[in-house]
DNA sequence: GTGGGTTCGAATCCCGCCGTTCCGACCATT
DNA sequence: AATGGTCGGAACGGCGGGATTCGAACCCAC
């Protein structure tokens, strides 16, 4: 069974700019290898590094990371499924799957027209 | 990369009531240890057991078997985010949002309606 | 009924995903 | 300078998700 890991009751996250992975760790329930684990296959979590290669995470990126971790953790996406939903190509499958259904409900509207046109 | 497989090229289901797993095998691109295996890890697909304990599959349980092949190899589940998928939870928030465009097009559709009969 | 293909459940095997652990070196704060 | 966090890289590991194998039962065509 898969545990839903209550994203809602993550701490805060404090009103300052940049953060260190522990502090991003803490704020998000991920272990710091796994952050930069995640980093290796997320092409859009790209923290800024300074002196030393050292990581110093957004606010944005903190965001990004609890997002991941809900459609893994939560959602129960694979790494891949999870990268394609975060780059937003379901969103096209569903749009082309709504499409679909709008033409199916158009033509049975035109349907509908010829009916009242020729009575 | 995650390798969409078109579950939209699929054949047809044949007009028949039943199907033995090497059909639905087939229909779905699906090898029967798998379908097997499938069968235990999602409650909803119980195919009808008949002589000798053998598999007979309803065009439902093929619908079903496409739906899950497409949250595993096109959407990027795991096999419990699939089953949670299934069995509706994240369905309701899906629906949701598509009631909300339902309810929409109905207040849309009032609108032509009341043109119609002013005419 | 007889032969060839299909299916059965259960056991076993296996590969790759998703981390995990180790490492010596570097950095920051006291 | 001492303590504790962080670095990358490589080696290691559990286990999810099948894949394979087995002998026996079954079905259909002939």
């Amino acid at each position: 069974m898969l545990e839903p890991s209550h994203n809602d009751e993550l701490p805060v996250i404090p009103g300052k700019r940049y953060f260190t992975i522990g502090e991003v760790s803490e704020l998000c329930a991920v272990k710091p290898h796994v952050l930069r684990y995640w980093e290796q296959e997320f092409p859009q979590l790209k923290p800024v590094k300074r002196r030393g290669n050292r990581r110093y995470y957004q606010r944005t990126d903190v965001l990004t990371i609890r997002q991941i971790r809900a459609l893994l953790y939560d959602q129960g996406f694979t790494i891949g499924g999870a990268r394609q939903q975060m780059s937003g190509e379901t969103a096209q499958q569903d749009a082309s799957h709504f499409s679909q259904l709008v033409n199916q409900m158009i033509s049975e509207l035109e349907q509908l027209l010829d009916v009242l046109n020729t009575k």
